[in-house]
DNA sequence: GATGAATGAGTTTTCATTCAT
DNA sequence: GATGAATGAAAACTCATTCAT
């Protein structure tokens, strides 16, 4: 069952309880690890921001990295959830890219803080920040390389877009794409403009898969 | 003078000697920077597997920033030299292109140690690791995404592509797409073969720009 | 609130621990920095004499800085006090200085080593060991100076004193000559006995105040 | 025979060569001891300061202590002669001592930098920063004292004086209260003018040693 | 004889983690 | 069950001293 993921109403008060300072506890992490990066972040700070003592953050996370750890697999679900059913919506295969790069934008925005670690992470830049935390990333992030490229490959068996590329290697020169328009726009809002990002990418994208 | 850039002949030996033990100073850096991360390395560690004491290491880099600085910077220009030349030389703006994935590809292949920590530094990625590393990086970057958004600009000026998008955009949409591909080959060669790289990708991209 | 003047039972039982573990530090500072010097000696070393882990040292003193200021002011201000009181309580001037120069004395027997350290610092011999330090010690040293002066001002206005000199000089004069003393006396005690010391300074001093 | 006391002529070329080299090492060594105090000075310094390569320095001097020593010693020695002579020049007694606080006040204000070192070593403030180099200090310094008792022991017997205390005390007296307005004048020259001192010290010492 | 590159022991300080209260 | 005082391993960096050239 994925993380935190679970009828809420089966809960206990009590287990609500610790759920809900298990919460805090990752949302100061969370901000102190994008402001000053995990080395720079010690977890007295953590402990202090979330108003807990030390010994209590340890009885929910059981070292640093642990913590860390939650901290990004949580996220990471949140958007891959997201993305699924971003795509697994709309009929038509253009809605459905469409439709990916409108949520994966929203959640860039809502959470740009978290996505800088999370790229560092999956993207194995993160020079191993934590053993094995890549391996679990990437294979998410496989999961979804995969679904986006049957949504090619479905396009293409019904003649929609042509067969110029393999589907997997479509589905990785589009997200990667998306990620770079993404981050221009929220790095260079003046390069490009947040609602222009899609537009300009699907003009490659369809370009390049219909057959004028 | 610009880095490194000097000719070899008119040093002496002991500056010769000199710069051969500072490559291996980084030599050895680069090494454990990449496997265990900057944080997790420590002084020591690089002074013992360069085999040098301590206080070797530090006539030589002021401090462990500075030894990452060097680091990062040296290869980020030797990388940029590479490509601007690729670029430069031939006429025809797809042989540009293909010249520019082929020897990007094979910095990537040749220095894939510092590659990933060169990423999560330019890109952003690093939890501002170091003050100020990031904006020098990202200007170098800069620049060379606009002497690749002016191939876009010639060729269409030239009618030679479709002005389906700004040339800048087109110039980060195509960086974006070498960088995942060739890292999807380097992490994954069955997925993909270093050869397909460029025609993989100028597949998508002729077709885009160049009307059939 | 002054430093370590607050009436002990308001304390917890938390709280004097405290400030036992405190003095206990200092304690061990004293006697090492007495030994060997400030920069002879190593945190650790006063850590280990105090039978404190290092952590536990940093805990209570932010730096080694901050120890040796915390060392050196605490037992500035006790002397001080001392002296105020000792010449504030009698009548007659003569009594005054004899007071002064008793309670100065029983302080030098019982705190030589913290009198090495004050002297250094007080009287500028220090090396600015610590910036700053020297004028907050010369500052106070200069109010006591003043209460000195004040006693022959005011002996002299009643004409119980010849006005020979500037009253402030006869308190420079004086008071360098009680450290003399003072010094001699824990230093060769053969050469002067501690009960002496008043005896020969007063000596001097009357015979040149007070017309025969 | 004293340090460097010795007939130049007798000396080879490249005697008097080395004899320069080694003042020069020492006078950056006691600028920089003098400015940044003993252990804030590195031998690097020093040898950069005095133009010389570091080996050279180790040529002269043992080690670090062993230049401290030198320079110590050798400004004692300078100290001590200048004032034996001024003592022992004039004829009448109250002459010597306005004799020898002239010169000491000459030799304070044109060595003020050297005089800060001597008083810490000299007068056991210096937290043993040298084993042993009190000891020898000390021991010129009694010396001195001895010769100072002297005088005054000459002008009792005389009767010039009149007994009021024991020689020895009243040399340790006088000098004390001679360095203190020694120091007062070089740090508060407002609070008393050089030239003022000798009359104020006198005029205390005469008023209680000469019955009027 | 002079040089200065190389050495590595030693210093201050931080911070993840434990455990008695 | 929560707390936070205490711990000590480990890190960055300095500098007196040596010795091959």
């Amino acid at each position: 069952m994925p993380n935190g993921v679970m009828k809420v109403e089966t809960l206990s008060r009590r287990e609500r309880e610790k759920l809900r300072q298990r919460q805090e506890m990752l949302n100061a992490a969370l901000q102190l690890f994008t402001e000053k990066g995990y080395h720079n972040v010690s977890m007295h700070e953590i402990a202090g921001k979330a108003e807990f003592a030390i010994g209590t953050l340890y009885k929910f996370f059981r070292n640093k990295e642990d913590l860390y750890r939650a901290l990004v697999l949580e996220q990471s679900d949140k958007l891959h959830v997201a993305l699924a059913t971003a795509i697994g919506e709309p009929e038509d295969e253009i809605e459905k890219l469409n439709n990916y790069i409108r949520v994966k934008g929203e959640f860039f925005r809502d959470n740009y803080a978290m996505i800088r670690i999370y790229f560092a992470e999956s993207h194995g830049l993160s020079f191993n920040l934590m053993a094995g935390l890549d391996a679990e990333l990437r294979e998410r992030y496989e999961r979804f390389l995969a679904l986006l490229a049957s949504v090619f490959e479905g396009a293409m068996k019904r003649k929609r877009f042509r067969r110029i590329a393999e589907p997997y290697h479509l589905a990785v020169a589009l997200d990667s794409m998306v990620n770079a328009f993404l981050f221009l726009w929220l790095t260079n809002p003046d390069r490009l403009h947040g609602p222009e990002v899609p537009g300009a990418i699907l003009d490659i994208f369809s370009k390049a898969l219909i057959s004028s």
